[in-house]
DNA sequence: ACGCAATAATACCTATACGTATTATCGGCT
DNA sequence: AGCCGATAATACGTATAGGTATTATTGCGT
């Protein structure tokens, strides 16, 4: 793929084909560190997003939080979730019990086995995102994920305002 | 969700939970940004991966890529590019042909149909992206999609390093 | 000309994303 | 107490991501 030339891209119309837009770049970056991470991790059994899932509950609360509360906090679906948990449940790295109070509420808690393949795959994460993250100017690293921070929350809002019937 | 401090991160370890983390930031922004785009152009009946195929197409070869070419382009893989663009012929927005050369290639071609929905996708694509870099300082956008622009292609380096056998 | 490794596309399978509809509960209101 | 709208999870269907294997061709080396 020829580099993308690095002149000013001001002058261009925002969607021309050599200007640095967005949606392509977001795609490109998230497709292929998913990708690296899952040929890395393979090994252990597990993809990405159940990783993601395991990384979440582990952030959360010790007593197992719901499928709602996972579902917000990785910026997913509740259909997903559903389903990645039912696989990862039958795979025996975490367990779905009742909640005392609401019994529409699942409790998630990761098992030992799922602990365990979490600790391995964080190391690599670790790595990769070093790996990736060497590539800006140490002094630039900050301001970008600053900047990444707010882009990614626009773009959730943005999701937001475009459901159903709210244009 | 509570907005993340922004206390300096330099003193966390790099996955401390409040820390700035690439990999959850991207998903959340490209996913989010998917969704929005989906919802927006739900009423042409084109999902956001089939305007990605139409613009790549209008952007290279006019007598028709391949789609070994557009799987590069789009950052995507062949068996996807396969499966979508059996879909979208059969929605008769493109044709594939035989290359009068080499008859193991397809080339792909937009329908007038599929350039109206492009068109019309591609008004509502300009003013998301728009939106969304709108919400970061003018002063920091064109560095901001710089940053971008080699964080994506390192994590296609780390991808491509990550191969099958190659560590 | 022949054989063969490389290449383009496809077939088949599992995991995700997510829209829509359904079921089971919950909590507030009368 | 009884009804009802809101909510958590699930069921079901379509679209994508991508691993692995297969088929059809190509171009190259001898």
């Amino acid at each position: 793929m020829p580099a993308p030339k690095s002149r000013p891209t001001s002058a261009l119309s925002i969607d021309a084909p050599m200007r640095r837009r967005l949606p392509p770049l977001l795609r490109r970056a998230w497709y292929s560190l998913n990708q690296a991470f899952r040929r890395r991790i393979a090994h252990l059994g597990i993809t990405p997003d159940q990783f993601t899932v395991m990384r979440t509950l582990l952030e959360g609360d010790p007593a197992g939080m719901s499928q709602r509360e996972l579902t917000t906090a990785m910026s997913s679906d509740p259909n997903t979730v559903a389903s990645i948990l039912h696989r990862m449940e039958e795979a025996n790295l975490l367990v779905r019990t009742a909640h005392e109070a609401d019994r529409r509420v699942n409790r998630i808690q990761l098992r030992k086995t799922g602990r365990a393949k979490y600790e391995a795959a964080r190391a690599i994460a670790i790595a990769l995102q070093t790996e990736v993250l060497a590539l800006l100017p140490a002094t630039q690293r900050e301001g970008f994920l600053r900047n990444l921070t707010t882009v990614a929350a626009a773009c959730r809002d943005a999701a937001a305002r475009s459901a159903a019937r709210e244009p």
